[in-house]
DNA sequence: AAGTGGTCTAGACCACCAT
DNA sequence: TGGTGGTCTAGACCACTTT
């Protein structure tokens, strides 16, 4: 049961683009979260006293945005983006031609709360004097280290993190669960460098050796941005792979 | 006026999708040309006897992939790829954080016609004894050398390739305009890398310095592999940004 | 005025899923 | 069996472009 609200016959934009929007707007109200299920087609229809052709395209339009996704003869449901999977495809693991997609491990280093500097505090947009979490970790392969990342996270959104086992679960599911904050998408800068002795120590390489170098800002809804990392990896593990259209 | 065709009430594929490849075949052969205008929803409709409503939903399909684009009162047209736009999709350096987008030159170092090897053979799917051409060229930015290339191309489909003025034009508007040839995606891979010695001669760097390697596979309609090539880019001088979503 | 695509409607029928 | 989405139809009306 919902209340119809707000289309507007009117307005210059077409109904299904406004049903659209009153939809995105709802998730990011968390009026509907993540994977739960949305009102049928039908219903859509007769709360927003629209037709069923019109709905379909409002809802075609968010399922090719990835804001949703439906399946036949079960409902449409709001999506989770899916950052292990996209995260599987920046590193091969096939280093014995083995195609298992090992999950790799992670070992956190040190996380403290500390107050931001300038260029932290212009990408997380923060205001006045907030503070931030900043997280050191090694994420390893079969027990290699292989990346290491550094991490920046808005200090009273994610209150609580410091207390969480942040070793054993990957930190985007994190998010969402316990702090009501999806990752949707993220902005990603990568540049090849050498290492560094420390890095070199960390990695198990040699200093000289060429890493990758990926900064990384992602965001929540409303495009708010709600984490900053840097990550060196080792080059000779490290392949992205993208695909341009 | 265009003979109707094999569309199949039969088949399990949706009469749209059928549509849509049945008008994808038509441009890949050339009935249909790239900025050529095709027949309107009505004409097609007829045509194929199916409803106006079905070819909408084909149409929209087609512009979704970037096949074609549709304008108000004008018509449906093949679209041409953008390449000053598609060129800055495919390679993001930023000069120094400047946004000046310059237009980097080129320098064609040599251009032969080669027997290729078996990773060659097997990236463009080659048969039979298939020779390929083998560009190696520099490019710069301010006179400067960022990135060295080595292309790989069917000889068969490019043939005439080696009389052409290849320092002054962008490669891809020559593949579509002269070769029939569009460059429609491509699947790339990066890799963080240190300049060997003839590497960072071209490059004017040290040996040791920071390089990135970026394979590319580059598609033209139907998924059909047309071009390969390796680039070793500056370090220093370049930032690959991807939007992941 | 005639032709184009863009929006919207009100159905029909089907395939799939839960119960 | 009833509800869901997926396909398809046959219109209507509108906005835009060209002649």
């Amino acid at each position: 049961m919902m209340i119809a609200s707000n289309l507007d016959l009117q307005n210059d934009k077409p109904l299904y683009l406004q049903l659209a929007e009153t939809i995105k707007a709802r998730i990011a109200q968390n009026i509907w979260s993540l994977g739960m299920m949305i009102p049928s087609e039908n219903e859509l229809a007769k709360d927003f006293d629209i037709s069923v052709g019109t709905v379909k395209k409002a809802l075609s339009v968010l399922v090719q945005e990835g804001v949703l996704f439906r399946r036949q003869g079960k409902g449409t449901f709001v999506a989770s983006p899916d950052f292990s999977k996209s995260f599987s495809r920046f590193f091969r693991y096939d280093w014995q031609g083995g195609k298992r997609a090992e999950t790799p491990g992670s070992k956190v280093l040190s996380i403290e709360v500390i107050q931001p500097d300038r260029p932290v505090i212009e990408k997380l947009q923060l205001e006045g004097s907030q503070q931030v979490f900043r997280i050191k970790r090694v994420r390893t392969i079969q027990n290699k280290p292989f990346v290491i990342e550094d991490i920046y996270l808005p200090y009273e959104r994610f209150k609580g993190l410091e207390t969480m086992a942040l070793d054993q679960r990957l930190l985007y599911p994190i998010y969402n669960e316990t702090f009501a904050t999806p990752v949707i998408w993220a902005d990603e800068y990568l540049q090849p460098a050498t290492a560094g002795q420390a890095d070199a120590e960390s990695l198990g390489i040699q200093p000289g050796d060429p890493v990758m170098c990926v900064e990384r800002l992602a965001y929540t809804y409303q495009d708010r941005p709600v984490e900053w990392r840097r990550s060196i990896g080792r080059g000779d593990l490290f392949r992205y792979h993208i695909v341009v259209k």
